[in-house]
Parts: structure tokens; sequence; C-alpha cells
DNA sequence: CCCACTAAATGAATGGCGTTCATTTAGTGT
DNA sequence: ACACTAAATGAACGCCATTCATTTAGTGGG
């Protein structure tokens, strides 16, 4: 049975063989860093629906079952892809900037990262961070700007989740289709949703979807600044 | 071809018929809103791994292919159940309570519903307005909430799809198990998230998915309690 | 009264999916 | 050269949502 997903490489030594008792063959063509990366670039052509193990198995030369070896399920490759992805968010605003604008950029980014993979969020969001070492490494990295900026720390993981849960359904904002709000038949029995949706239109050209996630991540950041010593 | 969801019969003529030029048989079986609880008791009892087009036919002692003559697909019955759900949501306090108390109420019923329905979240979403009647009378509601209590029109529809968002979001790590942060074996590697993760264990017993939602929700009401004249 | 018409239900078929498993292939250390 | 093993194969399995030609059974108009 190959490595689990549950048991990954310390990234520390990468040189780490698992212990073996026989010969290794040395041709292997597949291995999880490279089902990770088929994944993504399969993912980005054909999106979530063409993203089948079939599929998957064919950008690789290989046959669907040979997946099973490096990969105990679709979901498991669902969730090597979803922390090889994290570690596109950046989090390097938390060594340069003052807390309230590296929490900004780093909400932002990791939005702007998962409104791209919103079918990746269902997974995410019940993940023990055991499985996924280079989210566990982004948290560390925003757990320390908290502590460094002066947050008393029996909130710093509640925070964490609070703004986590804002920024993935605000993932989702933006792919919804524009009209979503467009009452149509029915203005004429909702005239204060309608005439508010009307007046947002009125607004700027930003985004809505942009608009309605610096108006709560402003909110949270306001309300959370207010609590550092 | 039957009515399709995106054109729901108006609630205020239930009696009201769809325009027909020969005569109907009197004896359906089937309609959308016998479909709606029965997938809804379906779900109940098998979750929504069990929640198969087939099963639902079963507990409706009908084929498969019946269905499809009342809905077009299985996200049409999804957006059923979504909209039906929605009506469990409780918006009273906007008519009884002071604004941000109302908002409070709101908030913790809404995820309440959905904590137990997260599946639909990428449904809901996503969804226009349109084909969810039910949830765009509990925009409705809200919208006149907000107005009643001063809030800037212009701003409304942000402040709701940003605390929708929260809302969503937080549904989720309701789900979440309960060792979702054990760093395990990494822990010597991430000193300061395994620290804020022993403090928060270390405080209340209440549920952490709750305290997260709370802190985040209460720097939302006050950040947007603030806009009001 | 019955006929033309229709909505609704049927059951078989389709194509795709994730996954399993017995078997084969091909390197490796002893 | 042999024992051992990881890895790849290809054929199956069961399940799924959905389609479609066909049948069933009421109804209003003549």
């Amino acid at each position: 049975m190959p490595a689990a997903t549950s048991a990954p490489a310390d990234p520390h030594r990468p040189d780490a063989k698992p212990h073996r008792r026989a010969g290794r063959p040395a041709a292997a063509v597949l291995d999880q860093a490279g089902i990770t990366s088929a994944a993504l670039q399969l993912i980005g052509k054909s999106g979530y629906d063409g993203f089948t193990m079939a599929a998957l198995a064919r950008t690789l030369n290989v046959a669907p079952s040979a997946l099973y070896n490096h990969v105990s399920s679709k979901r498991d490759v669902l969730v090597l892809v979803q922390d090889h992805l994290t570690s596109f968010v950046d989090v390097s605003a938390f060594e340069a900037e003052p807390w309230d604008q590296a929490v900004r950029d780093w909400a932002w980014s990791y939005r702007e990262v998962f409104s791209k993979h919103t079918p990746l969020i269902p997974v995410i969001a019940v993940l023990p961070v055991t499985d996924a070492p280079k989210t566990l490494a982004m948290y560390e990295a925003v757990s320390a700007g908290f502590n460094r900026a002066g947050f008393p720390e029996e909130r710093i993981v509640s925070a964490i989740v609070a703004l986590e849960s804002f920024i993935f359904g605000s993932a989702y904002d933006v792919t919804a289709p524009a009209d979503i709000f467009d009452s149509g038949s029915m203005a004429e029995s909702t005239p204060y949703f309608t005439s508010a949706v009307d007046r947002l239109a009125e607004q700027g050209d930003e985004r809505p979807a942009d608009v309605a996630f610096s108006l709560g991540l402003e909110a949270l950041i306001a309300g959370f600044g207010a609590m550092r010593a």
C-alpha cells in the first residue's frame, strides 16, 4: 500500500525514504507530485466537470487504475490539489506590513486563489490540517502575524476561522451570475429588496462581489483589530 | 414539457391553473410540492449520499424517469429543497427587535438551518433569486429591516451578501471534525499555531465553531451598525 | 357518447463514473 | 539467479443521472 495523503513526506527532509525491505523498481512513472500537477493542469483546461480519474490518467499516459497505487480516492487527489493551491496564497505581508494591511492582503489573495476552485471548498472546510502540510504552514504564518501584533492568543484560531469562513463564502460570490439578484416578474412584491438592488447597480462599476467582500472584510479587520493589546 | 422550476406558481393564487387546451388527467401522483417534501425526508433519513433520483422515485412509488415530467434535473430538485428550507430561516426579529439583535437572530437561524445541508451551499450561492421565491421573500424581509434601521440603501445588498457569505462559510465549520486543527506530528514545526490551538482548547466548553461564528458575526454587526443614519 | 388530445408514468437503454482486483511487468538487493 | 516488491494493466462491477419511444388514463369539445 502506498503512502497515504494523511502521512505526507516531511518537507524538511525531502530525501527521507520510507523503510524498505527489498528492491524498489526504478521506473516509477507516477508519483503524488506528478499527479497533483497533472490534476491542476487538467482542471485548468477542462474545469471540474472534465476532471475525472479517467481523464487524469489519460493525461499521464497511464491506466485509470494505476492512479490508485499512489492515491486512495478521487477525493485524495482533490486534497493534494487543494494543499498545492494553498501555497499560492500570499502570506508575505505578515512579515512586512502592519497587521491590518497584512490581513487585508492575505484575505484578498486567499479569496482570489479559491474563487477559481470553489468545488474544493467543501473539501478544505472540513479537512484536518494534518492532511495538508502547506495549509498548515499558512496557518502558522498567519498565527505568527497575529501573535506579533498583540492579538490575544486564545482568540487567534477563532479569528482565523471566522475570516476563513467569510473568505470561502465570498469565493462563491465571485462565480455567481451578474444578474443573480434580478427579481424579474416578482419585483412588485419585493419593493425594498428590488429598490436596494437598483441602488447598488447605480453605484460605481466595481464588481459587486468585490464591494461586498471589501465591506465585510473591513468590518472584520476593524472589529478584530480592536482586540489587540 | 412541465413547468420548470424557474417559473413557479404564484403563491397568492394557488388555484391558478396553467392554460390548457385539452383535458387533463386527474390522477397526478406527482407534483413539485410532493417531490420536494419527499426529497427532504429522504435527505433526512439517508443524507446527501443516499439522495439519488432512483431512491427518491422509490419513496414516491414511481419510476425514476417519471420525476423528469416535473423536474428537469437533479439540481432542480436541490433548488426546490433549498428554497423550501429557506422558509425555515427565522426573519421575524426584523419586525420585533432592534436592528443589531434582528441581524443576530437571523444569522444564527440561517446558519443553523444550512449547517445540516452544506451540500446545498454551492447551489444556493450562485442561484438567481428568480428561481427561489421563498429565498427572495427572505431577502425582502431583511432588506426592509435594514431600511427601517436607517441603513444606507446603496449598501444594503452588499451588506447582506457579506453576511450571507460569512454564514455559508460558517455552516461548513459546524460539520468539521473536532480535531481538525490537531497538527499531530508536525506540531514542533508550527509553534505559533499549535500554541494558539492549545489555548483555544483550554477555553470554555462552547463549541469552537460557535465561538468563531459569534466572534465574526459581532464584528460584522458592529461594523455595519456604524453605517446607519 | 365517443373521439381527439394531453399530461403523466413506464421500462429499457445509454454512457459515464469511481473503484476493485487478479494478473503481469520490471527493477533490486542478496 | 532468485526472491521479493512496487507499480501498471485491463477487465470487470455497481451505481449514477438522464433520454426516449411507448403505454396509460383522464377530459373537454363535437
